[in-house]
RNA sequence: GGGCGUGUAGCUCAGUUGGUUAGAGCGUUGCCCUGAUAAGGCAGAGGUCGAUGGUUCGAGUCCAUCCACGCCCA
C-alpha cells in the first residue's frame, strides 16, 4: 500500500451516521440551489421539449390547528407520488392550499374576543369579526410551512391558494351560479341540531364531536346522558268528552304543538281512569305500563280501535299562541288534529305523539305529508319571539318550569317525572343541543346520481374497497346538499332577493355582474366577505330592492371547487384553457375520513359542472393512532412529538416508516413499534431496518475506494460487459427491483415500495459484498479489470437504488448523489439533485434469471450446511471434510460443479471439498403425498381414498415411481405431477434437506482437520485480544501461547502457525510449556476442546 | 340502527383464483462469521388463523350468524 494512490474524488464518510445533521445539510443545499423551486417549476426538459403535467391537486387543511401524524402522512403520500412522476419527465405543480373559512377558525376567535353566540357576535360587529378571523387565521401558517419543509414535502407555499382570496371567492361565485343556472339550486326547510350557546346549528359531523358517554345498562357508547322532564299531558277531543295523552321530555316545544300523531295499524284503547272518570286514549301496552310503575290508576276498558280510527279527528289547542291555525282561510281543519305517521313506536311515550314540526325531524317530515305549517317561535339563541305570551323572551329550557306550571294549573298534565337518557350536546359548550326547521339552500344531488355513480367508476382508488364500498355507497344514496350555513366568516351566497316578493331573486356569477346591477364603479369590490357585500342593494323593476340573503357557504363547497377556484376560473384568461386542459386531476390523497368531504364535494361539483371525474387516481390513507391503539391525545400524552421524533430519527425514516404500512391503503395504523412506544422507537427501528443497510454498502464502498484510489467514470453509471458471476447476478437483481418498483409506483402501491428495497439491500449488502469482499482487497493493480468491474459494478448499482428510492427518502438519497456523483464531477447538466434525474429505467440492467435461480440455490445450500453445523454444535471455525450435494435432477447438481462456485461454497462453509450424488435413497426417507391442486378437480369424492392409498406407500413404491415418473393408486393412474414428494432426513446423519436439496456433511474428524480448526481457534482469540488491546489493523505484535498437546502440536505445523501470523499481523509465535508465568497484562485464559490455553501479546 | 373495514405468533403485520407443512419484522432463547456494518448474520421456541355453523374431496381464504374493535353515516 505504499505506492502512490490516485486522489480519490469520494468524501472520507463519518463513522457515525448523524441523519438529522445529514437532513439539515441537505435543506440548506436545496435552499441555496432553489433546488425545491426549480422542482415545482420546471415545466421543460433539459432538451427543451416541454414536460406533460401530472395534475396534483392539494386538499386544503383548516389553517388553524397544528399539523400531527396524519397531515405527516399525507404530506409524505403528496410528496412521493408527485416526485416519482417529475422523474419520469413529467411536469408536476404543486399548490399549497388553505382553508380558511368555516365554523373551526370561528369558534376560536368567539373564544379569543369572549364572545358567545350570534347575539354577541352581531352586537360586536359582523366587520370586527371578519376582520378578527382573517387577522387570526393564518397564524399557523409558519409552523405549517416549517414541518412541512422538515419533512422533505416539495410543495408551492408561495405559490399557494386560500379559500378566502378574493379570486378564489369569485370563482366559488361562478360555480353557484353554473348550478344556479342549472336548476339545481333550491331553497328549503331542515330541522337541524342547533346550539343556542353559539347560536349556530352544527353539522351532524359537530353533533358526533360531541361528548360521549358509556350507557351504564347497554354499555354502548352514545350521547353524553342528560336528566330531563318527562311529561304526560291531556289533549281534549273536541268531538267527544275524551282526551288523548302524548309524552314529551321538551315540554318547551308545546307551545308549537299543531298535530297529534297515531300510529295507523296499531291497536289503541279508549278507557276510563275509576278514580277520576276521566276518558282518555292511548295505546294498551304503554297504559300498562304507566299502570306498572304507579303512575296511572286502575282502569276498565271502553273500546278497543286501531290508530287510523283516530286519524283526523280535531282536538283543542293545549296552548292558545297558534289557535288560529286551526282552520285554513277557506275554513278546512288544518291544524289540532290527529295524524297518521308510521313512525310512532310503543317504545315509550303512550303511543299519541306530540307534533311540532319545527322542532323535530320526524315531526317535519309528518307536518309536510300532511300540509301543516311551519311555526318556530324560537331563535337560533333558543329564545322565544314575541309570539308565545309570558314565555316570550325565555330561553327555551328556562321555560319547561313555567310551561308544566300552568299546564298543571290548567289540569292538563297527566303525569310529570324525570327521565335520563343520551341526548346530543354541544361539542364546544357541553350544552344540550336544541332541533329546529331553518330555511336552508340546496343543491340537488338526487337527480344527479347516476351520473355521479358512472363517473366513479372511472376512479382507482387505492384501497379499491373505499371506491366500490364506502365511497359508491354513499353515492349511491346521496341526498340533496345542505350548502348554506348561518355564520359570518365564509364566501356569502351570491343571491339577492326582493324585499317585496321572496320569490324574486336574483343569482350573481361575478364581481362585475354585481357591480354593473348595484350601480357600482368597475373594480370598486375588492373583497367580497360580508361587511363588504351585505351593504349592497338595488331597486327591483317592479318596486322593491334586493337585499342579499344573509347565509354563506358550507366550506366543504369552497374546497370542492378547488381545481377551478385556485385559478380563478373562468375569469383568469391566460389559465382558463389550462384548467380545462387538466380535468381531471391525475391524482388527489387524503385520508379516509375524506370521504364524505373533500373527496365527495370535489366529485359532485366536477360531475355537476363539467360532466366528468374530478380525479383519476386517490390514495384514501387510514387512520394513526396511538401506539395504545386509541386515538392520539394531547391531553393523554400518548404519542411523540412530531417534531421531536424527527430531530431524532430524521425525516426520511419516519416518511418509510408510515409509507411501510396498510395505513397507506386506509387501514389503521398504531404508531409505535408495541404499546409502550412513547418515543417514536418504531421510527428508529425503521433508521436500522431500511436506511442502516444502504448506508452500510456506501460506507464499504467509499472506504475502499478511498483506500485505493478509485474513481468512478461516466461510463460506469451504463450497462456494462460484466463477466464475474456476483456481478452479473446484482445487475439482474437490481434489474428486478426496478422492474417492481415502478410497478408499484405506477399502481399507486406504496405501502410495496419499502419491502422491495429492504431485499435489494439485502442482495447487496448479504451477498453481493459479502462474496465478493476478496475482489476489493487485492493489491491496487489498474489492469486488475475484474475489481474495477467489481468497484464500477457496486457503484451503479448504488447510485441507481439511491435514484429509485428518491421519491421515498429525499434525504438521504440526495446524500448518496451528491457524495457519489455530483462530487466526481459525473452529474450530467441539469441533474445537479437525484430529484432532477430521470427515474431509472428497469430495461437496461440486464436480467439472468437462471443465474438468479442458481444464486438461489447456492445461498439454499449454505443456509442448509450452516443450520447442520448448528445442530451439529460444530462452529465454522472447525473444518470438516465434505460437503455432498444431492439432487435427483441433474441439472440442478450442475450449478454445483463450477469450481468457483464451489470456492464460494468452501469458504463459506469451511470444508475442504464438495461433492455431488444423484441419489440420495441412503440419505432420506421418501413420503408422499397426492397433489389436490392437480387430483382434487379430477377426482371429487374419491379424491381422500386416493390420498389415503398414496400417503400409505411404501419406499420400495416410491422409488419405482421416482424412476418410472408414474405409480396406479385406488385404479387411478397418477403422473409426476400428482404426487408430492418429501424427503425426510433419516435419522442418525449429518442430513437436511429443503425442497429437492439434500446436503450431507461428513463430520469425521482426522487429525490434520483437527489441527487446522484447533489453529483458526487460536486465531479467533488471538483477534479477540487484539481487540481488547484496541490494536489498529496496521499494528504488528508477538504472540505467546501457553499451552500443550494437541494445541500445541497444531502450533507446532508451520503452514497453520505461518496462518496465524498473516491472520493476526504477528511477526513472532512463541509457545511455552504449561505452568510458565506469562508476563503481560491482558492474559486470555481460556479452554478449547478441554485443553487450557493461556494467551497474551505485545506490540512488536 | 345502517354502510365500510379490521380481528392470523408476546407485539406490529403479510398471506394471490379455496389446495398440501400458515409466513416476515420486532421481542425472546441459543449459536456465529467478521480486514464495511453487533445499529450485523444464522437458527430454535412461540399459532384452537375472533366464535359457531355451512358449502366443498379440501376453508386462514367462500357463505351465514354472532362477538370485539375502528371509521363514516343516521
Amino acid at each position: 500500500m505504499s505506492a502512490p494512490k490516485p486522489a480519490s474524488p469520494f468524501l472520507r464518510p463519518n463513522s457515525q451516521l448523524d441523519l438529522p445533521r445529514l437532513e439539515q445539510e441537505i435543506l440548506q443545499f436545496w435552499r441555496d440551489g432553489d433546488i425545491e423551486g426549480k422542482s415545482l417549476r420546471t415545466t421543460t426538459r433539459a432538451d427543451g421539449s416541454g414536460r406533460p403535467a401530472f395534475v396534483f391537486y392539494d386538499g386544503p387543511p383548516f389553517a388553524t390547528g397544528l399539523p400531527h401524524y396524519g397531515h405527516l402522512l399525507a404530506g409524505t403520500i403528496k410528496d412521493i407520488v408527485p416526485r416519482f412522476w417529475f422523474m419520469r419527465g413529467r411536469s408536476v405543480e404543486r399548490r399549497f392550499g388553505w382553508d380558511c373559512h368555516g365554523l373551526p377558525i370561528e369558534s376560536l376567535v368567539e373564544n379569543e374576543l369572549g364572545l358567545h353566540g350570534k347575539a354577541d357576535i352581531e352586537r360586536f360587529g359582523v366587520p370586527q369579526f371578519n376582520a378578527a378571523c382573517r387577522a387570526g387565521v393564518l397564524r399557523f401558517t409558519g409552523e405549517w410551512e416549517k414541518v412541512v419543509g422538515r419533512m422533505g414535502r416539495w410543495v408551492d407555499f408561495r405559490d399557494d391558494y386560500k379559500t378566502m382570496d378574493f379570486t378564489f371567492m369569485e370563482s366559488v361565485w361562478w360555480c353557484f351560479g353554473q348550478l344556479w343556472d342549472k336548476g339545481l339550486i333550491y331553497e328549503g326547510y331542515r330541522v337541524q341540531p342547533v346550539s343556542p350557546a353559539l347560536g349556530t346549528p352544527l353539522s351532524n359531523f359537530e353533533v358526533a364531536q360531541g361528548p360521549q358517554e358509556r350507557d351504564p345498562v347497554t354499555r354502548k357508547e352514545g350521547h353524553k346522558r342528560r336528566q330531563d322532564p318527562s311529561l304526560t299531558v291531556r289533549f281534549r277531543l273536541e268531538d267527544e268528552d275524551a282526551n288523548l295523552w302524548a309524552w314529551t321530555t321538551t315540554p318547551w316545544t308545546l307551545p308549537s304543538n299543531l298535530a297529534l300523531a297515531v300510529h295507523p295499524d296499531i291497536d289503541y284503547v279508549k278507557v276510563r281512569v275509576v278514580d277520576t272518570g276521566e276518558v282518555a286514549y292511548l295505546e294498551p301496552g304503554r297504559l300498562a305500563d304507566y299502570q306498572q310503575r304507579g303512575r296511572v290508576g286502575a282502569t276498565e276498558e271502553l273500546a278497543r280501535l286501531k290508530g287510523k280510527d283516530l286519524v283526523g279527528r280535531p282536538y283543542a289547542p293545549l296552548l292558545p299562541f297558534f289557535a288560529d291555525l286551526r282552520e285554513r282561510p277557506d275554513g278546512t281543519r288544518w291544524c289540532f288534529k290527529v295524524l297518521g305517521a308510521t313512525y310512532v313506536s310503543t317504545d315509550s311515550g303512550t303511543g299519541i305523539v306530540h307534533q311540532a314540526p319545527a322542532f323535530g325531524e320526524d315531526d317535519y317530515q309528518v307536518g309536510q305529508a300532511n300540509g301543516l305549517p311551519v311555526v318556530c317561535p324560537v331563535n337560533l339563541s333558543g329564545i322565544f319571539d314575541d309570539r308565545v305570551g309570558e314565555f316570550s323572551g325565555t330561553f327555551v329550557k328556562d321555560a319547561d318550569k313555567p310551561i308544566v306550571d300552568r299546564l298543571k294549573r290548567e289540569h292538563k298534565v297527566v303525569d310529570q317525572d324525570t327521565i335520563v337518557h343520551p341526548y346530543p350536546h354541544c361539542y364546544r359548550t357541553e350544552q344540550p343541543l336544541i332541533y329546529m326547521a331553518l330555511s336552508t339552500w340546496f343543491m340537488r344531488v338526487e337527480t344527479l346520481r347516476d351520473e355521479l355513480v358512472a363517473n366513479n367508476k372511472k376512479i382507482q382508488w387505492v384501497p379499491e374497497h373505499v371506491g366500490s364500498g364506502r365511497f359508491g355507497n354513499w353515492l349511491e344514496n346521496a341526498r340533496d346538499w345542505n350548502l348554506s350555513r348561518n355564520r359570518y366568516w365564509g364566501t356569502p351566497l351570491p343571491v339577492w332577493r326582493n324585499d317585496r316578493d321572496p320569490a324574486d331573486m336574483v343569482c350573481i356569477h361575478s364581481v362585475a355582474e354585481l357591480e354593473r346591477l348595484a350601480g357600482l364603479a368597475a373594480g370598486s369590490l375588492a373583497d367580497l366577505h360580508r361587511e363588504n357585500v351585505d351593504g349592497i342593494t338595488w331597486p327591483a323593476p317592479g318596486g322593491g330592492t334586493y337585499r342579499r340573503i344573509a347565509e354563506v357557504f358550507d366550506c366543504w363547497f369552497e374546497s370542492g371547487s378547488m381545481p377551478y377556484s385556485q385559478n380563478h376560473y373562468p375569469f383568469d384568461a391566460d389559465k382558463k384553457a389550462y384548467v380545462e386542459d387538466n380535468l381531471p386531476a391525475d391524482f388527489i390523497a387524503e385520508g379516509l375520513d375524506q370521504t364524505r368531504g373533500w373527496f365527495y364535494t370535489l366529485h359532485v361539483l366536477s360531475t355537476a359542472l363539467f360532466g366528468r371525474p374530478a380525479f383519476k387516481n386517490v390514495i384514501v390513507n387510514g387512520l394513526i393512532l396511538a401506539a395504545d391503539g386509541k386515538k392520539m391525545s394531547k391531553r393523554l400524552k400518548n404519542y411523540p412529538d412530531p417534531a421531536k421524533v424527527i430531530d431524532s430519527f430524521g425525516a426520511d425514516a419516519l416518511r418509510a416508516y408510515l409509507i411501510n404500512s396498510a395505513v397507506v391503503r386506509g387501514e389503521p395504523m398504531k404508531f409505535g413499534k408495541d404499546v409502550n412506544d412513547l418515543t417514536g422507537e418504531c421510527v428508529k427501528e425503521t433508521v436500522r431496518l431500511a436506511i442502516l443497510p444502504l448506508w452500510s454498502a456506501y460506507y464499504f464502498l467509499t472506504t475502499y475506494a478511498l483506500a485505493d484510489g478509485w474513481t468512478p467514470t461516466a461510463d460506469d453509471l451504463g450497462p456494462q460487459a460484466l463477466e464475474h458471476p456476483l456481478d452479473r447476478w446484482i445487475t439482474s437483481r437490481v434489474g428486478g427491483f426496478l422492474t417492481n418498483l415502478t410497478r408499484e409506483y405506477e399502481a399507486y402501491e406504496l405501502s410495496n415500495l419499502v419491502p422491495h428495497f429492504l431485499e435489494i439491500c439485502d442482495d447487496l449488502n448479504n451477498w453481493y459484498i459479502r462474496r465478493g469482499r476478496r475482489r476489493y482487497w487485492r493489491a491496487n493493480n489498474p489492469a486488475d479489470v475484474d475489481k474495477q468491474r467489481a468497484y464500477a459494478t457496486l457503484y451503479r448499482a448504488l447510485v441507481t437504488i439511491a435514484r429509485a428510492m428518491a421519491p421515498v427518502m429525499p434525504f438521504f438519497t440526495e446524500h448518496l448523489y451528491q457524495r457519489l456523483v455530483v462530487d466526481p464531477g459525473l452529474a450530467v447538466p441539469g441533474e445537479e439533485s437525484v430529484h432532477f434525474t430521470r427515474f431509472p429505467e428497469a430495461d437496461v440492467w440486464a436480467r439472468d434469471e437462471a443465474l438468479e435461480r442458481e444464486v438461489a440455490a447456492q445461498r439454499q445450500v449454505v443456509g442448509l450446511g450452516l443450520g447442520l453445523r448448528e445442530r451439529e454444535r460444530i462452529n465454522v471455525r472447525r473444518p470438516l471434510a465434505r460437503l455432498t450435494i444431492v439432487h435427483e435432477r441433474p441439472e440442478e447438481l450442475a450449478r454445483f460443479a463450477d469450481p468457483a462456485v464451489q470456492e464460494e461454497l468452501k469458504g463459506e462453509l469451511n470444508v475442504e471439498e464438495i461433492a455431488a450424488s444423484a441419489d440420495d435413497s441412503a440419505l432420506v426417507e421418501l413420503s408422499a403425498k397426492a397433489n389436490f391442486k392437480t387430483l382434487g378437480k379430477r377426482l371429487g369424492g374419491k379424491m381422500k381414498a386416493v390420498a389415503a392409498a398414496v400417503q400409505a406407500l411404501d419406499q420400495a413404491a416410491l422409488r419405482r415411481f421416482l424412476a418410472e415418473g408414474r405409480v396406479e393408486v385406488e385404479g387411478e393412474a397418477l403422473g409426476v405431477d400428482d404426487v408430492l414428494l418429501t424427503r425426510t432426513p433419516r435419522p442418525g446423519l449429518v442430513v437436511a434437506h429443503e425442497a429437492g436439496v439434500t446436503v450431507v456433511l461428513d463430520t469425521t474428524q482426522t487429525p490434520a482437520l483437527r489441527r487446522k480448526g484447533l489453529a483458526r481457534e487460536l486465531t479467533k482469540r488471538v483477534q479477540d485480544l487484539r481487540r481488547d488491546h484496541e490494536l489498529d489493523m496496521n499494528e504488528r505484535i508477538v504472540v505467546t501461547f501457553r499451552c500443550g498437546g494437541e494445541l500445541a502440536a497444531a502450533l507446532a505445523d508451520a503452514a497453520h502457525a505461518a496462518e496465524i501470523r498473516s491472520e493476526t499481523r504477528a511477526d513472532a509465535l512463541q509457545v511455552v510449556a504449561p505452568g510458565t508465568e506469562l508476563a503481560g497484562d491482558h492474559v486470555l485464559e481460556d479452554t478449547i476442546d478441554e485443553e487450557q490455553v493461556a494467551i497474551t501479546l505485545t506490540k512488536a
